[in-house]
DNA sequence: TTACAACTTAAAGTGGACTTTAAGTCAATA
DNA sequence: TATTGACTTAAAGTCCACTTTAAGTTGTAA
């Protein structure tokens, strides 16, 4: 008869790989009180699929800007349990605010390099009159203040 | 009769103001090579029009991802003439590329995040099922691997 | 003229997020 | 059984882009 499918468990450097870092990493994250490793007999951590889903949720919310202190935060106040729901509610909407406003100045910048980009293609090919400032240029695009 | 409107200049501290660096900064960066101060006949900075122009556009490239060591490459082969543009052009199609590599990785990062909010508004104003998982949420959602 | 703010330099310090080192233990394979 | 690779810890080191400090000079306003 088939075996019952045993959760899988995986030795840290496993575990890394899965989750695109390294092991120094995840024991700096696990310092740091991020996540918890179980230990096997010998005292070697291990680690499940759970904790796999758990980093990377980690690693979306420290890819839209927060910082290993905010995930501290934020994993403290999930320890306390649900009346802190407002709190962290709070401050991924506070992250969320930072984002969309560093997002929108760094589209900017990506039109003016676009421009810049541009700019030189024309220069390059020897299209247009290559002794336009490129402030002039921007000027015609539309760009800058 | 009207004076002719002689160029302004600024002293390093209203020269800071206007471009949102502090004095210490713009002396860093020319230090690093990335602007070049005229001095007065006491030996202290002072900027220009063109100056500001210089720096903005400088902290545009910046804001896209560009080192202080990319600047400084760039701003090399700037000052060796039209015959290194295919350097530059191809510094700026580099730093294009990984902008948008970022920009593209960053937004499922927020994706992600935005789900989370409302997950948790969900859950806070009792309006579904407060026991399903975030992990099934994501997949009802169409997110996430 | 006296204060004081703004400037000058060189060098040392900071913060965040890891990364590396050192010294040792454990497990799997030849 | 011997070697090798993966693991363990605590602590020190690294990188980047500034920032701060220290010690001194200059410009301006009361």
């Amino acid at each position: 008869m088939p075996a019952l499918k045993t959760e899988s468990s995986y030795p840290i450097g496993k575990f890394a790989d899965l989750v695109d870092l390294t092991a120094p990493t995840i024991r700096y994250y696990e310092s740091q009180g991020l996540l918890k490793a179980r230990r096997n007999d010998s005292g070697r951590r291990y680690f499940t699929e759970a904790d796999i889903k758990w980093v990377k949720f980690l690693l979306h919310l420290k890819g839209t800007g927060m910082s290993i202190n905010d995930l501290k935060q934020y994993v403290t106040w999930r320890a306390m349990g649900d009346e802190t729901i407002p709190n962290r509610l709070a401050l991924l909407e506070n992250t969320q605010a930072d984002f969309m406003k560093k997002y929108r100045e760094v589209q900017h910048h990506l039109e003016i390099l676009n421009d810049k980009i541009n700019w030189y293609k024309q220069k390059e090919t020897g299209k247009t009159d290559s002794q336009e400032p490129f402030a002039d240029y921007l000027n015609r695009m539309g760009h800058e203040e």
